[in-house]
Order: structure tokens, then C-alpha cells, then sequence
DNA sequence: CCTGATACCTAGTAATGTTATGCATCAAGC
DNA sequence: GCTTGATGCATAACATTACTAGGTATCAGG
């Protein structure tokens, strides 16, 4: 899959990886390829700089987390903000690709197809 | 409508609005923003480089028309490639926006959530 | 004549995702 | 003990891409 295909929804892919649960960015990548059946597989460089943005932008909230084994690792949640945010992306997302299928659908149809 | 979504989906979107019959760059314009209801209203500067590179791509072709007004207009068809990059767009859309419809949709239900 | 719609074009800009790289920790193999 | 690979975080440099803003020209209507 292309990656070019990803811009501008990059945002909401990550704020959907985290609705279930807090995660930390290697598991958010690994939460992506898991839901998304493989097909995007998104690699760290592009996903950290998301977070960072993300948490500047008052979507999500960080905290650092030290497990047993001693290993630091930073877990991000959705804050009130970004949940609303999400159902925003989600809202924007039907609406796009409806709109995309109509596109593609051809000659002005705007709902039943003949 | 937020115009960065459409990023990586601009060639598609213009492929698909040729589909049917050429059209110049101004017509481009209308058909896209009827096809899709009003939702993407595209400015001339996004649509005449996209029809360019395109064009530089080998996916469309351009002639100029002369009116019986005596404007100029030039008029853009899918090539051969055209057709053939769009129903990879499409098929590209597929999956797409089957893997968006998996992650917003949640814990990795596949295709009946219960 | 002047304005607004039609019609084309391009330079500059901001945003965004990827590549490449660096650093550190941990588990496993030898 | 040492090395290797996976885990885990981070950022700088880069290419792409769509938009803004500006320019030119034609045509119809007042």
C-alpha cells in the first residue's frame, strides 16, 4: 500500500489504535498492523513525531512507565479532547469516503444505482 | 471538508472525473464538486498542477479546443494508462478503506461484529 | 467601460509522512 | 563475556503534495 495514500488521516488511524486502552508507541504500531490485517505497517519514525504532535495538540496525555525488567517506556491515552476528536475524524471519515464513492461510483447516481 | 483528507487521493479523485468523457480543467472543477455532492469544492491551483502532472505522468492527454466564441480551452482524456491507474486506485480504495473501516471499528472484529 | 464569470497558469508556502540514523535496554546464543 | 536481534525512544533531512495568492486573458451584461 502506498504511503502517500495515509496524509491527513494518519491522526485519526493513531487516536483509533489508542480507544481501547493507554499503549506505548512500539505497541501503537503493533495495535495498527493488528486491526488494520497488516495492511498498514507504519514505521517508528513516522509514528513518534504523530504522538509528539498529538500530545501537543492536547489529544493525548503521556506518562513515562518503568516495567519490572526495568525498561522505561512512554504510554499515551486519549484525553477528553482527543476522544472527541476521534468521533470528529469518524464523522469526517464517512462523509469523505461517501463522498469518494460517489466519485468513483461515475455519472451523478445518489443512491440507487439503476 | 478539511482539505488535507484528501491527500494521496487527488490523482483518483481527477482520474475519476475524466472517466466518463474529457473535460478542461474548469469542467474538472464542476464535475468533481457535483459527483460528490458540494463536498470537495476544489480551488484552480490544486487542480490545474494535478491535471499536469498527470498529464507528464502519461495517464491523461491534452488537446486544445478552440470555441466557437474563439476561447481556448484545453481539454485532458484518460490514456490507455489512465484507465488502468484509476482501477488501481480503485482496487487501492478497497483496501483502504476496508482497513479505516477495521480500525475504527475496534478490537479486531473482521467482518461481523457481534 | 466595468464587473463578474469563465479559463488558464505558476511561484511560494505549510504540512506531512518517510528515510536514515543514533542511542539505550533486554534476551538469547555461543 | 560478548555479540546479535528485538524492543523502545527520538530527531534531522528530505520529497511530496495541496493550498494561497497572484497574474493574464476572454466573454457577457449592465
Amino acid at each position: 500500500m502506498e504511503g502517500e495514500i495515509l496524509k491527513g488521516h494518519l491522526d485519526m488511524i493513531v487516536l483509533a489504535a489508542l480507544s481501547d486502552r493507554p499503549a506505548h508507541g512500539y505497541a501503537v504500531i503493533e495495535e495498527i498492523r493488528r486491526r488494520s490485517a497488516g495492511a498498514f505497517d507504519l514505521p517508528e519514525g513516522t509514528i513518534y513525531p504523530v504522538l509528539h504532535r498529538l500530545e501537543q495538540a492536547g489529544l493525548l496525555a503521556s506518562r513515562w512507565v518503568t516495567t519490572d525488567s526495568g525498561r522505561r517506556r512512554r504510554v499515551y491515552a486519549l484525553t477528553r479532547r482527543g476522544e472527541r476528536a476521534l468521533a470528529d475524524h469518524r464523522a469526517g471519515w464517512e462523509q469523505f469516503s461517501g463522498a469518494i464513492g460517489r466519485l468513483l461510483g461515475g455519472r451523478g447516481l445518489s443512491k440507487n444505482p439503476a
